[in-house]
DNA sequence: AAACACTTTTCGATATATCGAAATCTACCG
DNA sequence: CGGTAGATTTCGATATATCGAAAAGTGTTT
């Protein structure tokens, strides 16, 4: 058998939880609840971790937190990702410029990654941090597939619940279609979106949960197909609340590499959204021609 | 049996080294020679890293590179690690003060793994790149143990080679009293000492020839105990070559918990040297102050 | 001070990852 | 276009990590 290697994917959940709760220190029983590891397994990987400094053992609380080591990979990381790293730096200076809050963040298999964030948003919304994850289940990603390949959009829907998917089948193409065409992704605030957002964090933060919670999740897809969440076509004169606008950079071979999102901006225009959304789409643009990338087609 | 996990330290294993040479991409049998992993078992654990997005895979090449998730990774160690935090931005602003090489570096084990490197040598040294893991073997390493118990600053002394190690124990309790009374460590340049940084670099970077370099490794620190390497008494009218200044930034506990370190002075008088060490002696301890650490005693 | 509740560590049987070698695949070269 | 050298992937026996449960440790409460 040569697919898992159990202890490394261990030790991957591991360091995916503590990406996402920084600063924060944990016992290892708390780690075994949370991530459900064996206590026995879960010892012999944080032991692994802690030789080779990418954990650190508080010796009188025996609590487990990041330590030095992650710090150079990251490092290391950051320099052969062009990409992410001048989307942070132009996302800074975005924020400053829009005084709303600016995301850049990443596919990694089913989920998407949250890896910079900057400035605050203007309406509240799901608290977005750093390290988190979320399992990207439609109408999450839609900039992620809106230039893929058909099988991997049908992968993308297969997620949703048997329940809503149909439906969704129908709408979706039409809205990945407006992605395309436009250059970047508007979604619409309204509470079942917040409330969809809500879900999906608790589901990535209690892992446990998460059977419990698909159902109240394909409830809300469900309830959302009925409204209006992508806007396809933005009248100028009319007032909208915002909930994001999201922008591809794309990599050498044409593929997203990098979504950067602009968060929760409360009562604006149409023709604010479109000037927001150029600005947002153009900073893509150059990030992803400063990187090497290019658009498809 | 509970201690190994030896798929844990495998992903470990292939990260550190994945952190030492940024932006690199290796295949399956590439880091099976470096790293002497089983090549199945290499390849399980490589399977594993992808899986959660630390390595990317390059389809046709079939060569592995750093993937998004230590990025993030990465971001949430620094926001727990105020101290390395601190220290990179005010070695930035050294180096530009300075027109030298500065270095942040942590212990982790036996090994200083550097953190951050900012400018350039006045001299040429030994090449230093963020994620080098360096053996710390004697006179590698003396702020780390200047304020450390007796057993530890043995255990140090016992990673010298036997022959050398009796010279070493006689020799090194002085030069550790001098580092502790001037509060920051100050080593001349000499070809035998680069050639102890080349060698361990060597060593680091191809652990298949370690123990052929050993025999190496303990003439050259041989001959350094015939030298003066670390000063102890500075002249402020002699003209000196340094090879390092270095300062410990100390945490809560009083342990050090990173060493600032000035690199390759060309041609100073002794009363610069003692400048430039206070300069740094005074950033070391704000960054202790600031990050919440104590100096030891 | 003693019992309690919790966490960490240890332990032995079993399932499984690991190892070395062989088979397959790929790309280069004659 | 066929041969070859290198790499990747597969395979089966063996060593070993994993699991559940029990033991030892730790700090808190009564």
């Amino acid at each position: 058998m040569v697919r898992p290697a159990l202890a490394a994917g261990r030790a991957v959940e591991i360091l995916n939880f503590f990406a996402a709760h920084p600063g924060q220190a944990y016992t290892l029983s708390e780690l075994h609840t949370a991530l459900g590891i064996n206590l026995a397994s879960a010892l012999a990987v944080l032991q692994a971790l802690e030789d080779g400094g990418y954990l650190v053992r508080h010796p009188r609380r025996k609590t487990y937190e990041l330590g030095p080591a992650p710090i150079a990979l990251g490092d290391a990381a950051l320099r052969g990702n062009r990409a992410v790293d001048l989307a942070r730096a132009e996302l800074r200076s975005l924020a400053g410029e829009f005084d709303t809050e600016l995301v850049a963040s990443v596919a990694i298999g089913d989920e998407v990654v949250i890896l910079a964030v900057e400035g605050r948003p203007q309406l509240a919304s799901a608290d977005v941090r750093v390290g988190q994850r979320l399992r990207m289940v439609p109408p999450l990603g839609q900039v992620f597939h809106a230039w893929s390949p058909p099988a991997e959009v049908d992968a993308w829907l297969d997620r949703l619940d048997e329940r809503v998917r149909g439906t969704a089948r129908i709408h979706l193409p039409a809205t990945l279609g407006a992605v395309r065409e436009r250059g970047y992704s508007i979604t619409l605030d309204s509470p079942t979106r917040t409330r969809i957002g809500d879900t999906l964090e608790r589901m990535a933060e209690h892992p446990r949960e998460a059977p419990l919670l698909r159902d109240r999740l394909a409830e809300l897809v469900a309830a959302l197909g009925e409204e209006e969440y992508e806007l396809i076509a933005v009248d100028p004169d009319t007032t909208y609340d915002i909930s994001t606008l999201v922008a591809p950079v794309f990599d050498a071979a044409g593929r997203v590499a990098v979504a950067l999102t602009l968060n929760g901006l409360k009562a604006v225009t149409g023709r604010r959204v479109g000037d927001y959304g150029e600005r947002l789409g153009a900073v893509a643009r150059l990030v992803t021609r400063r990187s090497g990338g290019r658009a498809p087609e």
